[in-house]
DNA sequence: TAGCTATTGATACTATAATTACATTACATA
DNA sequence: TATGTAATGTAATTATAGTATCAATAGCTA
């Protein structure tokens, strides 16, 4: 019984080899768009319907398991759930690096001057990364 | 020559009647969806084509004239190009509003511990609207 | 380990999002 | 105000995103 077992069921999805799979994906990959998913999981189930892609990223997202982020100009990606983070990507190879930073204030604020109760927080921050700007 | 035409010709923009008040439903109603917008302007166009809408959408976008929003699990939004700005939005009955806040120094810690070059930041809070709190 | 139930794969299908081609019309300028 | 170019409307079409059905299979728990 591995960890990603665990962390499905944890979330009542049942530990399939597909679903193991798609954790273990996202897990190396960070963040994965639906196409580049059935990608890779064809190599590991050469008979993979992209229906069971659809079907679990359905049915993970609706049980917390895995998380949608939207980028500008991008397809959406997935990761899997974690502490609550931001984005940054690079506008020339589309590489996404997960960043913490400290919101609370500036949502505190938003919440003050908009009269919302504020309970999330996305950022997306876009630009060059480190190897991008050098060229 | 009115306001408008003169914000569409900045963008290298013809003024066209059509473009004209798709400015004019972004500018009154502030976030938009396509088939929003669509609906709005096949009250003053009874025979404009959604071709033409997107067509439009389009071009605009290019010339930063408007540009998009993607809010987490709704359809995008498109809305006049303004001074940077964050957007707040309420789960429940989905309204939209703007909210100036400094990001500044967020983008910088952001910069120095990623190594990237951030040239934009996209936050979108969620939670629930004044009114929505109250129900 | 037997059996219930959820999941999978295959296929077909639906929905909708967006683009194209082209004749017609209209904006902008000189 | 005549003219070149760009935009529009229409319709067909493409792209793609996602769902439905259903028989076969497999995970889980009692």
């Amino acid at each position: 019984m591995n960890n990603y077992t665990l962390m499905l069921r944890e979330h009542n999805l049942k530990a399939t080899p597909q679903r193991l799979e798609i954790a273990n994906a996202l897990d190396c990959n960070g963040h994965m768009t639906i196409e580049k998913l059935y990608e890779v999981m064809l190599q590991k189930f050469n008979s993979i319907s992209l229906a069971t892609i659809y079907k679990n990223i359905n049915i993970m997202i609706e049980n917390a398991f895995i998380q949608e982020v939207k980028i500008p100009n991008e397809k959406s990606v997935y990761e899997l759930s974690k502490e609550s983070h931001s984005h940054v990507v690079c506008t020339k190879c589309n590489a996404i690096k997960d960043i913490m930073l400290d919101l609370s204030q500036t949502t505190q604020l938003a919440s003050q001057v908009s009269h919302f109760k504020i309970d999330k927080a996305d950022l997306v921050l876009s630009g060059l990364c480190q190897k991008c700007q050098q060229l």
